[in-house]
DNA sequence: AGTCATTTGGTACTTTAGTATGAGCCTTTT
DNA sequence: AAAAGGCTCATACTAAAGTACCAAATGACT
């Protein structure tokens, strides 16, 4: 909190810094009229773009992107990340084993496995777990 | 698709107006150099913003907003929303008569209405399908 | 050729989940 | 007071889910 107040602050000065400047290279003949307003036209346009991002909640931008890296960490292998979607897209075992077209069996020894190694007692602390570490 | 590209071009278009306008007025003399400046920072500032705004996906900006007015129509009591909560934590009906201090017969009983007033089949699902209608 | 991980699937069993039904107790509404 | 909705709980059942073991086929890697 005392961190946003800062670099709000800081931008706040910059940014009449940069104002200041722009006039004054305008005044002095340095630069010509066009390319001032050109210039403060496109800093003060990525600078709305970092604000509005800034004033956004971290979650809203780092989620939706899920983790690779940690499915591997997790030793995860393809078939059973395959049955963890359709867990979290709420099938049964009988409905996952028809799309994925093996028996009811094998979904569950698939889901056992990920239980383990999601540290899941049922499958909707899996799906729980799953999307808090950005699996799914 | 055709309605994004239709809103930026004419984006461009206003934008490029509104900058000869600015150069325009400065020449001419009907304005100083510091308001000209301070009005293009402004509006490209605002400008940088919407364009951040519009660059998101939707749900990541519509999303994290619980709709209240929906849990309401689905005709959802207040015990029941407490149970669905709980069952998206991963957590069974024994486990939930614990938190709430009641019995396993009145979890099954909260769920079983749950599950039709959500129009699930199993519990998983009535988490995916209480996540899109934005209830949890 | 042999090892290893993955995927598959079976049996047998225990544990949750879910349905159906009925009932008692409140509180609010009519 | 009576009706209605919400919360509670029980019994008895069926259906999924999950565990524990075992075993075989496959492909990759050494």
């Amino acid at each position: 909190m005392k961190k946003t107040i800062l670099v709000f602050g800081l931008l706040i000065l910059a940014l009449l810094v940069l104002f200041q400047l722009s006039k004054f290279s305008v005044v002095s003949g340095d630069m010509n009229i066009e390319s001032t307003i050109a210039i403060v036209a496109v800093i003060f346009f990525f600078v709305g773009v970092y604000i509005h991002k800034k004033s956004l909640p971290k979650e809203q931008l780092e989620s939706n992107e899920i983790d690779t890296s940690k499915i591997q960490q997790l030793d995860i292998t393809n078939r059973e990340y395959e049955v963890l979607k359709f867990i979290s897209e709420g099938l049964s075992n009988k409905e996952i084993g028809e799309k994925l077209f093996v028996s009811e069996s094998t979904i569950k020894t698939h889901v056992s496995n990920l239980l383990v190694k999601l540290n899941a007692k049922r499958r909707t602390e899996a799906v729980k777990i799953a999307k808090q570490l950005q699996i799914i």
